[in-house]
DNA sequence: AGTTAATATAAGGGTATCCTAACTATTGGA
DNA sequence: TCCAATAGTTAGGATACCCTTATATTAACT
């Protein structure tokens, strides 16, 4: 019945960062996906017709696009194939955070259910990869963690880092040498004027973040009553 | 000064193709190359144009195509990817045969030298693929060996399997099936009139084999005088 | 209600790979 | 020497993705 369609790289990468855009189930504007995928508006807005038609997405014009079911269902699919490789490149393979996230984009697009499955046995499984991010499973859907980037706390709050939103791969060097890892302790000390840099503990060392990069980490709340 | 130019697939698949028909530095007819890939002469004959244009290939009318010193060797690290990567999805993901010559014809164009090193490290630097086949080095090129085909073998005769020819994919279970594998220790009991069938003892076990599929396997002669 | 900024479309191209059908050139015998 | 089989080229298309430069639409704010 539904015929079997091989996915180009191309129409993976649209799904996969629509999906990584959306938040809740939120809208996402079709300027987003043209910015993140370094391509025109113009392109972009093909490619969602295309993946409408072939009943991936819904587009509101002049809103944005929501993954249907069978549209998330082949993202999340490209999503686990992404964080698994990058527990193989980092695990195994002793690769550094940028090159496995770029490794990592090209060798999702060519995985078949049979190896994905094979490397997911050989890696044990793993609930997360190495950026914290949750790798959904062979069946089933995602299902949502509590968090809030770091950009929303206050002076005083406390948290732990639970992971770093999926990015370019350039910020991952960056966070990883302020020891902004998934498990780090962090604590806002100070946030400069007009919604500033943050001055903050992690994990014991003073670092300063600004409020773009801040967005990227998302945290756990822990009340400061709890504290260890 | 010479322009770094990324291969799309379909010309990496085009040079494998080619260093895998051609022995002993022949010429390869394009017809020939258009079966192996599934394709029309007049496309193979247009991406030949375009392969000898970037000087990877020279191209003799009517003759055949010959490798470039460039051309080889960006075929052969073509074939060094996917020989690691058949050890990694046979050694570690434990896949069968069939499967592995195909992922890996997917990974391999997906490998960048960052990666294949370190793969090459994480398996303990393989000489040699599952199929028997040498892995051409980081640097340097691929030596010969001395092979035999099986059919060019004559009743009595000996030999040990030193490899598969890499093909289809599909000849590798039949073969798999029959114990024919790198090492098995095989002796040619009859050959059917017409230069049909091969009686053969393979690792013990009596197996028939047909003379196209005896092209495949190629043999070590091991003389009779040696023989334990 | 009217204007502007964001969005969407239309029009015209470009490249890389593939195809079929028809035609030409070469080779290797007979 | 001449011819048939083999190899190569020309012509005309198709598809998937991409682009730039207009030109509509719509949303949203004043
Ligand atoms: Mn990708
Ligand atoms: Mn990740
Ligand atoms: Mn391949
Ligand atoms: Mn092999």
């Amino acid at each position: 019945m539904t015929e079997l369609h091989k996915f180009a790289e191309s129409e993976e990468m649209y799904l996969k960062t629509i999906a990584e855009i959306s938040r809740h189930g939120n809208l996402v504007p079709v300027t987003n996906i043209a910015e993140r995928l370094s391509i025109s508006t113009v392109s972009a807005s093909e490619m969602v017709h295309r993946l409408q038609d072939r009943g991936l997405l819904e587009h509101t014009p002049y809103k944005g696009v929501r993954l249907t079911t069978e549209g998330r269902k082949r993202a999340e699919g490209i999503l686990r194939r992404h964080r698994l490789w990058e527990c193989f490149l980092t695990e195994h393979l002793g690769l550094p955070w940028k090159q496995v996230h770029d490794f990592a984009c090209q060798l999702e697009h060519v995985s078949e259910d049979a190896l994905t499955d094979a490397l997911d046995k050989h890696l044990g499984f793993p609930s997360f990869c190495p950026h914290g991010n949750p790798i959904p499973p062979a069946q089933g859907v995602l299902e949502g963690r509590e968090t809030t980037p770091l950009s929303d706390l206050d002076v005083g709050q406390e948290g732990v880092v639970l992971c770093i939103r999926e990015e370019d791969g350039e910020i991952l060097d960056y966070l990883d040498a302020r020891a902004v890892r998934p498990g780090s302790r962090v604590r806002i000390e100070e946030i400069a004027p007009y919604d500033g840099p943050r001055s903050v503990l992690m994990d014991g060392e003073k670092q300063v973040l600004g409020r773009e990069v801040a967005e990227h980490i998302l945290i756990e709340l822990v009340h400061d009553n709890e504290t260890e």
